[in-house]
DNA sequence: ACCCAGGGTCATA
DNA sequence: TATGACCATGGG
């Protein structure tokens, strides 16, 4: 298992709450503000004012949230007993409990984190697997977070690179299931899941 | 001029 | 537990 430098860590520790349902089109422009003003770390984003935060977010929409959201995590990292390139020792259980109890991080955003900046073997569960693995038949009714993520874990059995490469599969392709008929994203994940699940 | 985008929190019943 | 209001900009 990997860890990151710091300035890795906080980029997408902080890109994974400002994604929160947006694209991520739109929250290049926010990354890249914050880097070229050179706060996208833990000591500039404690002493920026949450005003001036929201400002500079301002692309990614609910940008007032999302920036108490940011200094919420950054307040629970400058608590934390462990640096950024230490955390991925902590036990990822524990770990996950300590991100959720941040306000403004829930199931998704803890996961894509210790995902994506801890490489954690956690699958990251959003509105498109969700509406996927429904329209699937993989799952009925009105699934809850664990359970999609159970179902997926219970059948993969492969490393965290392949946790990430097939969320990203889901992000790339959920968009051809807001349409009826079934599309080429179907047909491709029919193939893609079929193999494991 | 709509419609939606890789969520999360809070109030209410 | 579960359902709904709210947050808000940018691109199609």
């Amino acid at each position: 298992m990997a860890p990151r430098n710091e300035s890795d860590f906080f980029e997408i520790a902080v890109g994974a709450i400002l994604t929160q349902n947006i694209a991520w089109k739109n929250v290049n422009t926010a990354l890249s503000s914050l880097k070229s003003r050179g706060i996208l770390d833990p000591v500039s984003l404690k002493n920026i004012s949450t005003s001036k935060l929201a400002a500079i977010i301002r692309p990614t929409g609910y940008y007032n949230q999302k920036a108490k959201k940011i200094r919420n995590f950054i307040a629970w990292y400058g608590r934390c007993n462990y640096r950024s390139r230490d955390l991925c020792r902590m036990d990822p259980v524990e770990l996950r409990e300590e991100l959720l109890s941040v306000n403004g991080i829930g199931p998704e955003t803890a996961d894509s984190i210790l995902l994506y900046a801890l490489n954690v073997k956690i699958f990251v569960v959003d509105a498109y697997t969700k509406r996927i693995f429904t329209r699937l038949g993989l799952l009925t009714g009105d699934p809850r977070y664990q359970e999609i993520q159970r179902l997926f874990q219970r059948h993969f059995k492969g490393s965290a690179r392949e946790y990430n490469e097939y969320h990203a599969l889901i992000v790339v392709h959920g968009k051809d299931f807001c349409r009826k008929k079934p599309l080429c994203g179907e047909c491709c994940l029919r193939s893609l899941c079929g193999k494991y699940i």
